[in-house]
DNA sequence: AAACAACGCAACCGCAACCTA
DNA sequence: GTAGGTTGCGGTTGCGTTGTT
């Protein structure tokens, strides 16, 4: 038992309309308003179409004020933003952007956005990368200076012999050889709790007036984003033009979507921090 | 120039919510 | 209260266009 279909299917066409369809469309909505039966529509008008598709059509495509193609940036933005709060609800955030239909949205999000974040996403995780690098490097410069002493029976043991396992056993001791300044290793390092707070401090960065928001480490888990959200120094900017703080903290934000909605997007999991 | 692949967009489909008799 | 009809929505598909080999 299925459901009644919507029209009489195998005298509807499908497919491409005709500008002669679209004239036949725009005319009766003009003319009669949009309060007018969907379903009847299509045989008032002399169209074999369905119901269903001549809404979608005039929705989409006819329905005046429109705009095609040509996303700005702010768009890109509070597309960005609302996706997160919310998720895919199209028509939700069609309705932010005057002009726009959810299926433009929906388009623009799947073909282009999403792999313009992912990019985005990879680079910043790089730059994290190197900044992290950057910065553990200089914490290394300022560990105290152990002068290298002459060790004893340096002949007996060849692990004294090896200039590198010598770093490592100073590294391990909080200091570091003169001629060491282009050789930090990170033995001893990544376990410092300090450096790591630094790194995911560097993790959460949300930009709404320019494009778009990344978290730069998917793996960060809802504790860390709770952990840092609550400095008040890497939570979300308002979107413009928008008047709600519906971004006031991350672990808000992920909280929301993963209870509330959780359709989300595909290979994205780094927007939710892997919730 | 032709064949193939990738991309972007319009349209379709099915489901759920809503409306009404 | 409920059954049938309609509308709205999001996911998916198909096809035309553009880019690449």
């Amino acid at each position: 038992m299925g459901r009644a279909p919507c029209c009489d299917k195998p005298n509807v066409k499908k497919g491409s309309w005709s500008p002669e369809e679209d004239a036949k469309l725009k005319y009766y909505i003009q003319k009669h308003g949009t309060g007018t039966n969907w379903i009847t529509l299509p045989q008032k008008i002399g169209l074999k179409r369905c119901g269903k598709s001549c809404r979608l059509r005039w929705l989409n495509y006819l329905r005046p004020n429109l705009k095609h193609g040509g996303f700005s940036e702010e768009e890109d933005s509070i597309i960005c933003s609302l996706y997160i709060s919310i998720g895919s609800r199209w028509s939700v955030i069609a309705a932010q952007l005057p002009g726009r239909t959810d299926n433009d949205i929906k388009n623009y999000w799947n073909t282009r956005l999403k792999k313009k974040l992912l990019w985005k996403h990879h680079k910043e995780q790089q730059q994290a990368l190197l900044s992290t690098h950057h910065e553990q490097l200089y914490k290394w410069q300022q560990m105290p200076m152990l002068p290298l002493q002459p060790l004893p029976y340096t002949n007996q043991n060849p692990i004294f012999n090896n200039q590198d396992s010598i770093e490592n056993l100073l590294s391990r001791h909080g200091g570091r050889s003169y001629d060491d300044n282009y050789h930090a290793t990170h033995d001893g390092l990544l376990n410092n709790h300090e450096f790591s707070n630094g790194i995911y401090q560097e993790q959460v960065h949300i930009v709404s007036s320019s494009a778009c928001i990344s978290n730069s480490n998917s793996n960060i888990n809802n504790n860390e984003v709770q952990q840092y959200s609550q400095t008040d120094q890497y939570g979300f900017d308002m979107v413009q033009g928008q008047g709600s703080t519906f971004t006031s903290s991350i672990k808000e934000v992920v909280s929301t979507t993963t209870n509330n909605y959780p359709q989300r997007c595909d290979g994205l999991g780094f927007f939710y921090g892997g919730v």
